[in-house]
DNA sequence: GGCTGTGGTACTCG
DNA sequence: TCACGAGTACCACAGCC
């Protein structure tokens, strides 16, 4: 498949300046990069190639020849006014980065772009020999890819590269006008600006107090093995005879199959019809066993799922744990996580306190007031949310002195607690019974049903917009839905109404994130303020304590104005602090 | 008997 | 029995050599 007539191999600094010159007549780049391996914090850049729509050739830039003498070059090139075209930017980003090259925008992704267009449909891949095929209709040879580039380079590898970068530039050409069909222009723009400070939060990763960690490893495990044996035990009361004629070894219980588990506890006389902690909440004041069993899954996940496994993610050369970020992992357009999933590390003290920066550093921490209800109160123009929020009044507060009659002022701790699980769980329309089981198990708020009734009228009597949102939303049938920031997600089959209803609102609050991140990636560079991590509704940065003031006040203040950006009805508020662990409220 | 992949369950987060 | 969105660990099972 030849998309090019001339592969021109740089090798010297003049013929790169040159190059880079020749570029200038494009105003789409393809990029790629060829490494010698995956791992950007051991590997290294052994081709640079650029492929410029309006020339017939591509340059290949050897890095292993130039060293250091490509960087201004190239660094002319990379902040430039020309489209950077690659796939799966965040790759080469990161590459590019550890060799001391860093890409403004405008940047385009064609994996990303992929992404979008598709909108959390399932489309089979969104790799670039996907695209390829899909777009241009022919196929990528990539038997080149995983060869080895720390060696003398052979004709193939070298037509490989150039391949890969010179397709670049045609698939944007195929990419944009869907992504301008399908009005996602804007959310693409997001994406591709917030590339930088994903590159960030990889390579900067989260610092583990190691020491501290095993301590509580050690703690954890402890405990584990009590709360086993106390309630192997407990399991076995059955056939204590048993036990005492055939030893302890007889008649153990897997503790982790809930299959082994359930028969136990059945032929003990407890009726249960699952195992999960719903299922055994209820019981657990009435049977010990229970009560014992759920003691032991608490402390099991937190030591099968944390404690021994967050330490293997310890990089050997930095010292610190650097995640995977998805920037489209999740359908509504938030980020997941993985290798390790630091979106769900617990949010008790004992955790968190473990995350700390470095030595003579600040963590600076800011997460956003109740976003999804803000966001919610804007979508559903509900004008009493909005007054309220303007006022700076506290929701929670105000829902409960709505559902009890009583006055804000005098609304105790219990009933703003069980306000909470309304506001939370009435948004998204949930019934009155799955409202009482959720304020039981999330809140730890008993009510009763007819109560859960009566709380589920009140909100609907007093948040009359929003309940207008819920019935027209529900009577729209339609198959897609928009944030505000005009990010799509279509559904196959038809969408279940809570789908319908949260995916804009938990949508827009991932749009406004991501916009700080962009702004706070572009007012960072090139301080030493870094961009460390971030949860949802919460941004984490890394500054020297000196700087830690300074870096708190514009995370504030940054996050609010993107804020700002989506939502003209209500405001936006951040708080941030300076902490030193992740612990720290 | 041991290996791999898959689906289900349970639990963590926001 | 739980509003949405995720990832991981574990077990159980099927299919394979």
């Amino acid at each position: 498949m030849a998309t090019y007539s001339k592969l021109v191999r740089i090798v010297d600094r003049q013929a790169l300046i040159d190059a880079v010159s020749d570029l200038s007549s494009s105003k789409v780049v393809g990029v790629d990069t060829e490494t010698t391996g995956l791992d950007p914090l051991v590997d290294r850049i052994r081709l640079i190639q650029l492929a410029g729509d309006r020339l017939d050739r591509v340059f290949v830039v050897d890095l292993f020849e130039l060293g250091d003498a490509c960087i201004d070059p190239l660094n002319k090139f990379f902040t430039g006014p020309q489209v950077k075209v690659f796939h799966n930017a965040k790759f080469d980003l990161k590459f590019l980065r550890r060799a001391g090259l860093r890409v403004s925008p405008p940047v385009f992704d064609t994996m990303i772009a992929s992404q979008l267009v598709t909108a959390g449909l399932q489309v089979g891949g969104h790799g670039l020999n996907d695209l390829v095929r899909q777009y241009l209709g022919k196929n990528l040879d990539k038997s080149s890819q995983m060869s080895d580039w720390s060696r003398e380079l052979s004709d193939e590898q070298l037509e490989y590269a150039a391949r890969d970068a010179a397709v670049l530039p045609r698939l944007r050409a195929a990419l944009a006008p869907l992504l301008v069909r399908n009005g996602l222009v804007d959310t693409a723009k997001l994406e591709f600006d917030c590339l930088n400070a994903v590159v960030d939060m990889e390579l900067n990763g989260m610092r583990l107090d190691v020491e501290r960690w095993q301590a509580l490893t050690r703690q954890l495990k402890a405990e584990m093995q009590r709360a086993a044996a106390e309630l192997q035990t407990m399991l076995r009361g059955a056939s204590v005879d048993e036990v005492s004629l055939f030893g302890p070894e007889y008649q153990t219980v897997n503790l982790d199959s809930t299959q082994q588990v359930l028969d136990a506890l059945r032929s003990l006389g407890i009726p249960v019809q699952g195992t999960s902690r719903a299922h055994l909440t209820s019981l657990a004041s009435d049977y010990p066993v229970v009560a014992a069993l759920l003691e032991y899954r608490d402390i099991a996940k937190k030591v099968q799922a944390f404690a021994e496994s967050l330490p293997t993610f310890v990089h050997q050369v930095t010292g610190r744990i650097h995640p995977t970020y998805h920037q489209l992992g999740a359908s509504t357009g938030r980020f997941s996580c993985s290798d390790p999933n630091l979106q769900q590390i617990p949010r008790g003290v004992e955790f968190r306190s473990c995350f700390v920066p470095d030595p003579g550093c600040k963590m600076v921490i800011a997460d956003y007031s109740q976003i999804e209800l803000r966001v919610a109160a804007e979508i559903s123009k509900d004008a009493r949310m909005i007054a309220a929020y303007r006022q700076g009044q506290d929701l929670h507060r105000l829902t409960a002195s709505l559902v009890t009659g009583k006055d804000i002022g005098e609304v105790t701790k219990d009933e703003r607690q069980a306000a909470k699980a309304v506001n939370f769980g009435l948004i998204y329309a949930m019934g009155a019974a799955g409202l009482r089981a959720y304020a039981r198990d999330t809140y730890g708020v008993e009510m009763t049903m007819d109560q859960a009734e009566t709380f589920r009228h009140r909100f609907f009597s007093a948040y009359k917009g929003l309940g207008e949102w819920h019935r027209s939303v529900a009577a729209s049938r339609q198959m897609w839905t928009r944030t505000i920031g005009g990010r799509l997600r279509s559904w196959r089959n038809d969408p279940k109404l809570t789908g319908l209803l949260n995916t804009p609102v938990q949508g827009t609050a991932a749009d406004i994130v991501k916009k700080a991140l962009a702004l706070l990636a572009e007012a960072l560079d090139g301080t030493d303020v870094r961009i460390i991590g971030s949860v949802h509704d919460e941004v984490l940065l890394e500054a020297p304590a000196s700087k830690a003031e300074y870096a708190a006040e514009l995370l504030k203040t940054t996050m609010e104005k993107a804020g700002a950006h989506y939502l003209k009805l209500v405001p936006i508020v951040a708080e941030a602090r300076i902490a030193d662990s992740w612990a720290e409220k």
